[in-house]
DNA sequence: TTGAAAGCGGTACCAT
DNA sequence: ATGGTACCGCTTTCAA
């Protein structure tokens, strides 16, 4: 049962109980330097015992800020909640748990991409700043969060697919030449890119870059995979597969864009009896927690997430405040697992 | 760059421009009977222009409702955002499509069951209601929030220790005899459980129980694994495996509380050259993703989690409206994969 | 250092 | 059907 029968207790109880004035008990509480030791005790202490908090609602309405995040999970129509990429659940986490630290609420929104969008929490009033997570290969979707951006207010995406003044991303051109380094060093001569081509989303198009290009430095030249644009990630990796071991049976290691092309490619490879890593290596991108239950373990190139999260909301609360925003790369590095350790 | 210099337009504006009431305005914008259609969509189009949104904050202080919900996702100290169990992330995505079907905001916390709690949003104004979820022995962070419900307030929870009134669990003690059932029907006869024993969460022990009844009408007597109580939960399935095949090497089936203990185990029995399933069959609960991509991938219990959102958010909002809170079950089956297929 | 009072931007009651 | 007005519970001047 809901106390919503129940008069609470306001700031106006306190200061009737202490004979004082509603103001003081406002200052007393937020820590005004125009307040007297003793009487911020006696605020303080009657406040703990009539069970006093504070109506952050009228708080809000009075200083117009609400010391609240809004975070927008993009997600594809045909993706029920329970299928979005691990990842950005754990980015979430992490959002969470930085914003909590920096003393700001989060609220969360999934919101399908085929659907229609909300983002306006600050004209709402119900958040200071907006982040906005998630993959697609929707443009519309972004293209209306980037017009909230464009009319001032603050926003901070992370991957988007525009080179925005407020993105984070994680250094996705390093980590491509990580991964390519990884499978040269591992022996690997003849090595296979899996991931969507020509490289729709910005984040792949520089870690496929960045791959090709440490290959090149190497005087090797990338394979590239063909799979069937729709089925989940994990399907187009495993179909991935079946292109590489029909057309290019030489290939002897692959980075694939993202951890779920990656886990679904080593499903298919074990599936068809080909050794992993001995036939072939294979290194994933983003880290996901997931790649250390495949088997064999995951080789991948982690993001930072903790950094991310830390970087959006810092990133958000600067463009609250109207400092200069900016954008930043999130760290990655390499995590050698069994898909590649020979 | 944010917004904060600009005054944002109110209600007023729309009145002025149109020469009429702000009360109009407002009640035109709710929906109120007593505005004639007309004058609906004159407010209507002045408020398009004028780009007006509703401000929140202060609908809010008058009608004392926030059509928020606050979702508090419980971890263990020694667990990063990115470690918390990916069953609860996929929890909270349902969570947040109910909400948002039902017209609510969902304000999203994680806290660590060490360190300081909140659940009070209900004083503060900053929802209606709470939902608790993750998993915890620690008996002090359930304490708490069971103190806030028994204050009277709207919580609801997702598989407490406590046999609250308000609580949303999983058919549990129905799934572990589905388990049970499904390895005998396998052609397995030594067949044995890992988890915490005796299972000092609620629900494991609901789960056990039906396991062990179900065995026991067959004539089977279940024999338990032991391993360390330190440890993530992968840790401590691959270290039950140690201990079946050191000291019950004739045992061919398993049933595990959770699918990271199953997929700990999993990775041990394979690390350790045991055939699965043809030499020992094995199955989780709960139902995450990661056990497709385990190998052989996971035979489960699955809880329908989408049953488990519109569950509990149909369940506080009930407690919100003082309509009488309730318990329910949340709908299992039995989803056979590689692990245990025959 | 404290008190009085003016809003913040809506909603809802009471007139008309 | 519409206008006028009293709040909702705070924060923050302005006076004293």
């Amino acid at each position: 049962m809901s106390r919503s029968g129940q008069r609470r207790v306001t700031a106006y109880d306190i200061a009737y109980k202490l004979g004082i004035a509603q103001s003081t008990v406002s200052r007393a509480l937020n820590g005004s330097k125009n307040v007297s030791p003793a009487m911020r005790q006696r605020v303080l202490l009657a406040a703990k015992e009539l069970n006093y908090s504070v109506n952050q609602t009228a708080a809000r309405l009075r200083t117009k800020s609400t010391r609240t995040l809004a975070l927008v999970v993009l997600h594809r129509p045909d993706e029920g909640p329970t299928e979005i990429n691990p990842f950005y659940f754990s980015l979430l986490g992490c959002v969470g748990a930085s914003a909590a630290a920096r003393g700001y609420d989060l609220l969360v929104s999934f919101q399908d991409v085929g659907g229609p969008m909300f983002g306006y929490y600050e004209d709402s009033r119900q958040a200071d700043g907006l982040i906005v997570i998630g993959s697609s290969q929707n443009e519309d979707a972004w293209r209306y969060f980037k017009g909230i951006a464009d009319d001032g207010y603050a926003v901070v995406f992370f991957g988007s697919p525009y080179a925005t003044e407020t993105a984070i991303r994680a250094d996705n051109r390093t980590g491509g030449a990580m991964a390519a380094q990884h499978l040269i060093d591992q022996g690997c001569r003849k090595i296979a890119y899996i991931g969507p081509l020509p490289p729709a989303q910005q984040q792949f198009e520089a870690r496929y870059a960045g791959f090709a290009e440490a290959l090149s430095n190497q005087g090797l030249i990338p394979v590239s995979a063909r799979f069937p644009a729709d089925g989940s990630k994990e399907e187009q990796g495993a179909a991935a597969i079946d292109d590489l071991l029909a057309n290019h049976p030489d290939v002897d290691g692959i980075f694939a864009v993202t951890d779920l092309f990656a886990i679904g490619a080593l499903q298919r490879l074990q599936a068809r009896g080909i050794d992993v890593p001995g036939q072939m290596a294979l290194v994933g991108f983003d880290g996901i927690r997931a790649g250390l239950y495949a088997y064999p373990t995951l080789t991948t190139i982690e993001q930072d997430l903790g950094r991310a999260g830390e970087m959006l909301v810092d990133h958000v609360i600067a463009a609250i405040d109207d400092r200069t925003p900016s954008s930043a790369f999130v760290p990655v590095n390499l995590q050698i697992r069994g898909s590649s350790r020979r």
